[in-house]
RNA sequence: UGGUCCAUGGUGUAAUUGGCAACACGUCUGAUUUUGGUUCAGAAGAGUCUAGGUUCGACCCCUGGUGGACCAACCA
């Protein structure tokens, strides 16, 4: 049976091609089983959300399975607060692992039988020199190692030994498992490396069960082995540890799973390491691990990011062997495209400057009808109150524009948003000659939707009357480093901070922002899109700017 | 200097496995527009790191360079 390629003209990427590759060879009767393998020892970002988008998306286009398995085989890093934390995440991804969940530790039980059996083969012993023998007698890439004075030890001594390891009976640090392999090696990973190391610590899935935990190298391929998985899809630079992972599958002569390596996501103008992520929010760069300039899956969902535009993201950068750095721009493209969308338009005035329509009736207040989303007429309309005194945004207003000015300007007109056509026909200056109000006129048969005037305008304005604005807090974001590699660069991450990464201003909404509900998009028209922050109260609004809209004026 | 991997417009991926390089983002024009958004039409921009070789023909195969990444945690 052939299977087609799903994506119709797209063509495939390299990993898709070994699977279609091994549907058509019938290997593992068809099946393809991909799997999530978070150390719960951090937040998700948007490296790892691109990789279990690229497992996931293996997974359902395959009409195979996705596991979520926590890498829990270091108790002394990882914490239950990160569990909880990624397993939101990867859901809130859109990613469905329906019951299998699973964690590395489900199987010490085995991991620990299986370990006795590679010593009864006499492929592993325990070893007792100190951490610095062991590495002084791992040699070096070009000079072979040496071999453990504890290698030859024989199997009925070293299961004895492992059990005491097991029950506790030595301290940490005092000796380790380790693999009967090849201390000439030119691969480093294969100079006996550690099958289990001592650790008397408290493990947050299994508690004191364990004195032992076994090393990533060993618990990866045997849980991959365990859950059936056919693809195990992983980063370059575990390349290396590729041959180890055949070895212990091969030599446990258990499930053949495949591990497939692929070049880690970088994105420009942040930085993705858990080390420094870590960074930021111990020395305060940002304010938690879910602020909104956070490479985060949390940050990203609290600036607004869908879930979607991630999901489309990953989709567009594809997937490949080389080095890379992807342009954080493509993810910006795809936000506006989804929540263009998807987006309640609203009228918010940033930084506002009043104006007084002198020939419009003092105390009066219509309610003009205004559409939700002109992407989208199921969202229906609302009503926004017009009244004699408005704000308008400041930049909106120019005394002595230029030629390709649109906007407002002495005695030019503009539209205003839904409402009508207006002129200007004073400045009112304060004593420093700033600015302070516009005094214009309206056009009574100019109202939008049933203009009459005849008069042509070329800019449209947002707005918010005065009388029935709500105010509220908006904090702007702007990228988190002023370096499009900051973390590549000789000098330290921190001095590539951008000092406006968050701009906090008072702002007027419109009223009907009032009713605003976390999670709900919004357009702040001819501004950008705009989401309501967990930082929000009935009295005190505050929203987090997602993404600018583009914008096309040099001015 | 031991091993492994990688190299295609500014960026990220393609090129049906050898038939004179495509798509997306970005950039630049123009049209439409009661958001300088969206949409639509179009343009510029690489000859595939380099030098050879095989071939009628090479981004693709071979050899040698060059450049970059990764590997010597009781981390993952």
């Amino acid at each position: 049976m052939t299977h087609e390629n799903t994506s119709g003209t797209h063509s495939l990427n390299f990993i898709e091609q070994i699977i279609e590759e091994d549907i058509k060879n019938d290997k593992h009767g068809g099946r393809v089983h991909t799997r999530f393998p978070p150390e719960p020892n951090g937040y998700i970002h948007l490296g790892h959300a691109t990789s279990i988008c690229l497992n996931y998306g293996l997974a359902v286009k395959y009409k195979g399975l996705f596991n979520l398995r926590f890498d829990d085989t270091n108790p002394e890093s990882e914490d239950i607060e990160f569990v909880d934390s990624i397993r939101q995440d990867v859901h809130w991804l859109g990613v469905d692992w329906e019951n299998r969940e699973f964690y590395a530790s489900d199987y010490f039980p085995q991991l620990y039988d299986f370990a006795c059996q590679l010593i009864r083969n006499g492929k592993a012993y325990v070893d007792f020199s100190s951490a610095e023998t062991i590495a002084e007698e791992k040699g070096t890439p070009t000079e072979a190692g040496k071999e453990s004075q504890y290698r030859n030890t024989k199997p009925e001594e070293n299961l004895r030994l492992f059990e005491q390891m097991k029950n506790g009976e030595f301290e940490q640090g005092t000796c380790t498992l380790r693999a009967k392999i090849d201390m000439a090696s030119p691969n480093m990973l294969l100079r006996d490396p550690i099958i289990y190391r001592i650790k008397k610590a408290h493990h947050h899935q299994t508690g004191a069960d364990w004195n032992i935990y076994p090393m990533y190298d060993y618990a990866h391929p045997v849980s991959d082995s365990l859950e059936g998985i056919t693809h195990s899809i992983c980063t370059m630079e575990f390349e290396a540890h590729r041959p180890l992972y055949d070895w212990y599958l091969r030599e446990l002569g258990i499930f053949p799973s495949r591990q497939i390596e692929f070049a880690r996501r970088n994105f420009n103008y942040t930085i993705v390491s858990k080390r420094n992520l870590k960074r930021l929010v111990n020395e305060g760069y940002v304010n938690g691990w879910d602020d909104p300039r956070m490479p985060t899956v949390a940050g990203l969902r609290r600036r607004g990011y869908t879930s979607q535009a991630i999901r489309e993201f990953a989709d567009r950068i594809g997937v490949a062997r080389r080095e890379n750095v992807a342009d954080i721009g493509l993810l910006e493209f795809c936000v506006r495209e989804h929540l263009n969308k998807i987006a309640t338009r609203v009228m918010a005035v940033l930084d506002p400057i009043k104006v007084v329509i002198t020939n419009y009736p003092e105390g009066k207040t219509e309610w003009l009808d205004a559409e939700n989303n002109p992407e989208n007429p199921e969202a229906g309309n609302r009503s926004v109150p017009f009244s004699r005194e408005l704000y308008i945004e400041r930049d909106d207003f120019m005394e002595n524009p230029p030629k390709k000015y649109f906007r407002l300007s002495p005695q030019k007109e503009v539209r205003l948003k839904h409402a009508y056509i207006i002129r200007c026909d004073e400045v009112v200056k304060n004593e420093a000659g700033e600015v302070v109000e516009l005094h214009c006129s309206y056009y009574e048969n100019s109202k939008s939707g049933s203009d009459t005037s005849g008069i042509s305008v070329k800019g449209t304005l947002h707005w918010v009357s005065a009388a029935t604005a709500r105010t509220a807090e908006v904090r702007l974001y702007d990228r988190l480093f002023t370096q499009p590699e900051p973390g590549a660069q000789e000098e330290d991450m921190t001095t590539f901070i951008n000092p406006n990464s968050l701009q906090i201003v008072q702002t007027f909404v419109e009223p009907s922002l009032q009713e605003a509900t976390l999670g709900q998009a919004f357009q702040f028209i001819r501004k950008g899109y705009f989401c309501l922050d967990k930082d929000s109260t009935p009295d005190n609004l505050v929203f987090n700017l997602t993404v600018n809209l583009k914008d096309s004026w040099k001015g």
